[in-house]
DNA sequence: GCAAGGTC
């Protein structure tokens, strides 16, 4: 038997060097092999891979699209290979020698099966050396150390459970991937995929598109009116009737009624208060973040999911915050939380808040969630503090919310007192009584109760609810949860109250609302559709497949055909009962009473099944997502030729409408050249085309109709405003205002294209020449009306200069690192740009600004390269 | 060039 080191092996780099550092009390020391990281001490080495290092695939003899039949794939080998040579060999080379293996990956089902992996790899190797698996769910020392003192055995039939995981989501998603886009004849990077998560996922987001297209809104009325006490502030009340089971509703539906209550309410000048309700309520601070949790709060700070876990892994890579994908919402037993606190309170920023939470009395005992897993901790700070010229501006605007976060879970509960206060308005006889006939019309229509009465013995009942907050609590650490007050004054029953503002609103039932994406990724969760990991980069590829556009994302006519074929033919693939069945097939490998082989072909044979009718209906699917494809892309009828105007793409990679009919008609229309084109449901009356709207992040906008837009250009003069300063003098070029076919506007030369000086000019509103002249360029000064206020837009030409030294500004932040504030102060000291950052002296530069060091210029230096 | 799951 070998007698060389013991070895290591773990899922990412970032725990092979913590558990190096845990396991050797810091002493030992790191070494490149193949780009990897080798942590050595003591007779042990320990390397960490990166997830999964091998992949599953079919046989190269399988990889043409056209050459094999979809139908093949289902029972074509499945093969694993190395995906992360470097690491493979690196593994392979720690291995040979190796006394003793001891697999440390993640302690779920999915780092149990890269463990089997790598256990396979070393047997490659290594016949015979003895191959442990320790365990634990938090790398801290008591956890590491107790694992590595009490090792197992690894859980073959756990990883089998995930190879059969594997081999279905392959199986079905590349046959499947692969028919429907040769029977749409769809190749290259517009293909049409569909698989086990991505399929349900769709299918969530269409199916609430056709319930919001099925909806059929139904009117009713809301009446609202201000009390007050004399002399006192008024506060707003609501009028409300009980229904048959007893429980107050507000809203009327019948017009005829309303307009009576409305009388009846505008005949009350006063109120008398029949009822007060005051008591206190607890507000628990919040759960400790999972990846879930952490999406949706990044979310309602405008994050989209992906950008939010994007900041999160930097976050954690540079060691600010725990590993962000973890579905626990329970803090670990050897988690300090006045530890935790202590170290963040060197942090000016939670200076204060932290005191506040050290200052209490007895142990802090944190929240815990619902969910409580093995995987990793709930996302926390570490501890290491960054400063904050270290973070983008939007590194630090999350890593303030997770440190928030994690104060407030261990912050206390707030406190509300609710004072809720029904008075009855009494004018004249109220002319409504409780007919039986007038009543039944009255039923609201998503309640089965109808009301009991419309009017109480003593008038209209209307009510008011205040919140005071008695105690902050953890409202003070954590302000991402609105602690807004509604001030009711304190009433006495039998007290009289004066009535005014009485109005009654008008209002529809709405569909319901399309899923955003955190919210989508909740439903993912409650489904258990996909994992923390995989959920947010799920949505990203809908979006890349053309299935979805804007946000909230909105299904194409492709999806919603995608979704129709699925559910006729292969309603597996967008059920939610194919991942069910998948999670309780491999709970049954895991626990021994089935096998990877039985799972594997009782679902290829359900595959082939699905396949049967499938291959019959090859032309009219195709033909279906083909139609589809092309509604996405029709704005309407060609003016010359009659068929269809179609969104096209040139090869440089700008969008432009050309027409369907080419080449025989050659009719094309510009586009505009920032964004990708988004086609509405309004058309133009005119032309019959349907309006584009142009999605570019923050600086989306509507186009309009482009015929309109190329039209207006073309009845347009242009507008001389002075001479050229390029060709001026000697040619006599002048400048003017143009307005372009693609419906943008320019200040440009009237030579062009001999010429092509240009200036640019705002999208919206219009631009008037006013009589002040701009003495340095000689040019008249432009104000430019667009919404209530005119705004001056001055001297092109000067604009145009504050333009790019601000462009200069913002080609600052673009250096990882460097946010908005650290550019402005850059900026104050000179340094306009990167050009300017990069030929800075650091130790100049870090004396002139305040809170940056040499250090950190020549990173910045380093990272502008 | 297909899936979904790790990780960067």
């Amino acid at each position: 038997m070998s007698r060389g080191p013991e070895l290591i092996i773990t899922e990412k780099d970032n725990a092979a060097r913590r558990i190096a550092d845990i396991l050797s009390g810091e002493s030992a020391t790191a070494e490149r092999m193949n780009d990897v990281n080798v942590y050595e001490w003591g007779g042990k080495r320990c390397i960490g891979l990166s997830g999964h290092v091998v992949g599953v695939d079919f046989p190269a003899e399988y990889n043409d699209w056209r050459d094999v039949e979809p139908v093949e794939l289902i029972d074509a080998p499945v093969t694993k290979t190395p995906t992360q040579e470097g690491i493979v060999a690196a593994l392979r080379r720690l291995a040979r020698n190796a006394s003793r293996v001891v697999i440390a990956t993640d302690y779920d089902r999915e780092g149990e099966l890269i463990g089997k992996e790598a256990y396979e790899l070393v047997r490659e190797v290594n016949e015979d050396v003895p191959v442990d698996r320790v365990r634990f769910s938090s790398i801290t020392e008591n956890e590491v150390k107790k694992a590595f003192a009490n090792p197992d055995d690894l859980d073959f039939e756990l990883a089998a459970a995930g190879e059969a995981r594997q081999t279905i989501d392959l199986t079905w998603g590349a046959a499947l991937t692969r028919f429907l886009s040769l029977s749409a004849r769809q190749m290259g990077d517009d293909f049409i995929s569909v698989g086990r998560v991505q399929g349900p996922t769709l299918k969530l987001i269409v199916d609430r598109e056709r319930e919001i297209q099925a909806f059929d809104p139904e009117s009713y009325w809301e009446l609202t009116g201000e009390l007050a006490k004399s002399g006192g502030d008024p506060f707003e009340a609501r009028y409300f009737y009980l229904n048959d089971e007893g429980n107050e509703r507000e809203r009327v539906w019948d017009e005829a009624v309303a307009d009576t209550l409305t009388e009846a309410l505008a005949a009350a000048e006063a109120a008398t208060v029949d009822d007060v309700d005051r008591r206190t309520q607890t507000d628990d601070p919040p759960t400790p973040f999972n990846t879930t949790a952490f999406i949706r709060a990044a979310g309602s700070l405008g994050y989209s999911a992906q950008r939010a876990m994007s900041l999160a892994e930097d976050l954690y890579t540079a060691g600010y915050v725990t590993y962000p994908r973890t579905d626990n919402t329970v803090y670990p037993d050897d988690l300090e939380p006045e530890e935790l606190i202590e170290e963040l309170s060197a942090a000016s920023t939670f200076g204060a808040d932290t005191a506040s939470l050290l200052d209490g009395d007895g142990d802090i005992e944190p929240t815990e969630g619902d969910e409580e897993t093995t995987d990793h901790p709930p996302i926390h700070p570490t501890g290491e503090l960054p400063s904050a010229s270290d973070l983008s501006d939007d590194e630090w605007e999350v890593y303030e919310l997770i440190v928030r976060r994690f104060l407030a879970t261990c912050a206390d509960p707030a406190t509300w007192e609710r004072l809720r206060v029904v008075a009855l308005a009494n004018g004249e006889a109220t002319p409504i009584a409780a007919d039986a006939d007038g009543l039944a019309a009255l039923r609201d229509p998503e309640d089965a109760a109808g009301p009991a009465d419309l009017v109480a013995d003593g008038g209209l009942r209307l009510k008011a609810n205040g919140k005071r907050l008695l105690e902050a609590g953890y409202h003070d650490v954590y302000p991402y949860r609105s602690s807004d007050e509604r001030i009711v004054p304190d009433v006495e029953v039998g007290e009289t109250l004066s009535l005014s503002d009485r109005a009654t609103e008008a209002k529809e039932t709405q569909p319901p609302r399309r899923y955003g994406q955190s919210r989508l990724i909740e439903e993912m969760e409650k489904r258990q559709l996909g994992t923390k990991a995989t959920r947010h980069r799920t949505i990203e590829k809908l979006y890349d497949r053309n299935y979805v556009e804007s946000d909230p994302p909105r299904p194409t006519r492709l999806a919603e055909a995608v979704v129709e074929a699925a559910e006729e033919f292969a309603d597996r693939i967008v059920s939610e009962e194919m991942t069910a069945q998948l999670e309780r097939d491999m709970a049954a490998i895991a626990a021994g009473e089935k096998d990877y082989d039985e799972v594997t072909a009782d679902s290829r044979e359900l595959l082939s099944r699905v396949f049967d009718d499938l291959t019959e209906s090859r032309e009219a699917v195709g033909d279906h997502l083909q139609t589809s494809l092309k509604a996405d892309k029709t704005l309407g009828p060609c003016p010359e030729c009659g068929s269809d105007l179609l969104v096209r793409k040139s090869r440089q990679g700008s969008y432009f409408v050309g027409c369907d009919g080419y080449p025989d008609c050659e009719y094309t229309l510009p586009l505009p050249s920032t964004g990708k084109p988004l086609l509405l449901d309004e058309t133009c009356e005119d032309h019959d085309l349907r309006h584009v709207k142009m999605l570019a992040g923050r600086k989306t906008f509507v186009h309009g109709c482009p015929q309109c837009k190329a039209d207006e250009a073309d009845e347009q003069e242009d507008e001389v405003i002075g001479l050229c300063p390029d060709c001026g003098e000697e040619h006599g070029g002048e400048l003017a205002i143009k307005r372009l076919r693609s419906g943008s506007r320019l200040v440009g030369c009237t030579r062009y294209p001999d010429c092509d000086y240009s200036l640019p000019l705002p999208r919206r509103g219009e631009i008037e020449v006013t009589d002040e002249t701009c003495e340095e360029h000689d040019l008249p000064h432009l104000r430019v009306h667009s919404g209530d206020d005119p705004w001056e837009l001055g001297c092109p030409i000067c604009n145009y200069r504050e333009f790019t030294a601000r462009q200069e500004g913002s080609e600052l932040q673009t250096v990882e690192g460097i946010g908005e504030k650290t550019a402005e102060k850059l900026k104050d000291a000179g340094v306009g740009g990167v050009d300017d950052l990069k030929s800075a002296d650091p130790d100049d530069l870090a004396a002139d600004v305040d809170g940056v060091g040499a250090d950190t210029v020549r990173d910045w230096q380093a990272k502008a390269d």
